[in-house]
DNA sequence: CTGAAAGCGCTTACAG
DNA sequence: CTGAAAGCGCTTACAG
């Protein structure tokens, strides 16, 4: 089956190929009978626009692209960012918009994915995840000038747009509200230590736990995997000094930390409070439910998907907060246990 | 900042463009010394190829396309996708093929994203998921010559290659199994029952439960969200000939069953024996772990995407069968209770 | 309002 | 082995 052109509607119309362009993409320099027959011409024949011929030209693509770098065993396992991608696609597919997901291995290949689909026009901007501390991408892509959305928390870099919310905001919350519980011996299970917002929870958590005398501030690094929270509440929950409530990075390690409480004879909430970040379905079919910290992460992913949208089209654009994560209380919480209780 | 061309290389080295094209490509007509010279300035000014001028002139676009029409509260909860996906992306990434992806609303939709990836050269090729008795995408994908798998069962449409996976032999190891734990009673809380796996799991269920003379053979629809299957869970342990066993086609909605039953006041497995179908870390975090019909989802991905490569690259390529799921015995799964207990 | 033409950055026969 | 040239399918000034 061979392609139809412009050139094969310009023929059939009885017309230059210019006029069929501008017929075809609604500029003005034709007479509307022209773009009419033009058009109908073009629906009739099966018409598509060649992608590769209108970029050439310098027509954007239409395409924005993201790049994770979490492992693929998260990818398939933490809700997150299905959700947050679910809410970028429904953005962009109401904007006539795709997506191109790459995943990579390390953060030079993700680099080298930037300057690539830069050379190549591939994408008209990116959105960028989980900022490090001195993040190498940042120059890049500003180098690049490649219009850059970034999800999540940016600091000081105040040249590229971000959507954010206000972590810090949301941990206070949650240890405020553990702390009215009576709880005085609050871990945390945190994410990946060298992100700025794992960096940014663990400064509010460390200064909300002084500001209300309760201590340690302990906060264990994991890669989010339960895996991994798994073997960091086994830590706490054997450790001398154990917490009676604990405070996960996202839900999926806070699920796996249910388990182990439950397989190490503790009881939750009774014996151990426990609350999740990120409020997945995962969090309401276990038992007791999991108190959690919520937000609604695909509208997040629609928003930042909106901002890129506007610096791509040049309209004025700059960061913007999210809604900052509630707390939604559930029955894995409770007062702690009495002094004259079991442990520490 | 202005992108370096080959013209830019060209005048560099002091060779044509045609000589520094064969040169970047690896193409004979070129002298060692000087592709390795053209190499060594393409390297120094930072050359990208313009994958839009490369897709004009006819070369691959090197990308794979994937469109997901399920609704997008599911992608972002059921692992099964982001674990296919991550299997294709690592299969497609070691081979510096990049995945589009693409959420639409309805089948219509899908159809229109087919034609317009076609005509716009914008894949290499696409992967076809949940195929439905009777699927109106296959013989527009034919019709468009655009190198297809599909993943999961093919039926008779012969012209198409597909990795698929023996669903009813999986079914008639899950009911054997629970028929040999005495179970006589054994409902399914299936999937969309217009998919074509769906169908099949369907008419193995009934036969072999015919079979075993375990009746009747209930399956209830659900379009695979945690809510639709509490839902039918919460029908089938409320209804007067109560099953003892259940088997879910997929493992949100066994571990949303599960949280029914107890919530119910059943007891798990004493009372009622739950199945999962595939095995994510969700089932293995719930109490008691739910016995699952397992299967490497990320493996299958990957060898779908190696299928298609062959397709694209026009190497021979035919159906291949992947690993059957094989039921994986946890703690959700016992004899039923003696015919005195309560219930029917 | 319309036509003829250049140009986007490559690839690929075709001559030398 | 190398150079000059056509062509991929569009867009967009530039003349009429």
């Amino acid at each position: 089956m061979k392609r139809p052109t412009i050139a094969d509607i310009a023929r059939l119309a009885g017309v230059s190929k210019g006029a069929v362009s501008y017929a075809l993409n609604g500029q003005p320099g034709v007479s509307e009978s022209t773009r009419r027959r033009v058009l109908a011409i073009a629906e009739e024949i099966g018409w598509n626009p060649n992608g590769a011929a209108r970029a050439l030209s310098g027509a954007p693509s239409h395409t924005v692209g993201m790049v994770l770098h979490r492992p693929a065993r998260i990818l398939g396992v933490e809700p997150f960012f299905m959700e947050l991608i679910s809410g970028v696609e429904a953005e962009l597919s109401a904007r006539s918009y795709a997506l191109t997901l790459q995943v990579v291995a390390d953060q030079p290949a993700e680099i080298a994915v930037y300057r690539r689909w830069w050379g190549e026009r591939r994408v008209d901007g990116v959105l960028v995840c989980d900022l490090r501390v001195d993040d190498p991408r940042i120059p890049v892509l500003s180098e690049l000038t490649l219009p850059t959305v970034v999800v999540g928390m940016l600091g000081e870099s105040a040249e590229l747009v971000s959507v954010w919310s206000d972590d810090a905001a949301a941990v206070v919350e949650a240890v405020e509200y553990l702390s009215a519980l009576g709880h005085r011996h609050i871990a945390r299970v945190g994410g990946l230590p060298e992100l700025r917002h794992t960096a940014a929870r663990t400064a509010a958590f460390e200064e909300v736990c002084r500001r209300l005398e309760v201590a340690p501030a302990l906060t264990i690094s994991t890669d989010y995997t339960g895996e991994d929270g798994a073997r960091a509440t086994r830590r706490l929950l054997s450790s001398p000094r154990r917490p009676t409530a604990i405070l996960y990075d996202n839900d999926v390690m806070a699920v796996a930390g249910l388990a182990v409480a439950h397989e190490m004879g503790f009881s939750v909430p009774a014996d151990v409070s426990l609350v999740a970040w990120d409020d997945s379905v995962l969090c309401q079919l276990v038992h007791p439910p999991l108190t959690a910290l919520s937000r609604d992460i695909p509208a997040y992913g629609g928003h930042a998907a909106r901002q890129l949208l506007d610096v791509i089209t040049g309209l004025p654009a700059s960061s913007v907060q999210d809604e900052t994560a509630h707390l939604i209380p559930r029955g894995s919480t409770a007062a702690p246990p009495s002094a004259t209780g079991r442990g520490a």
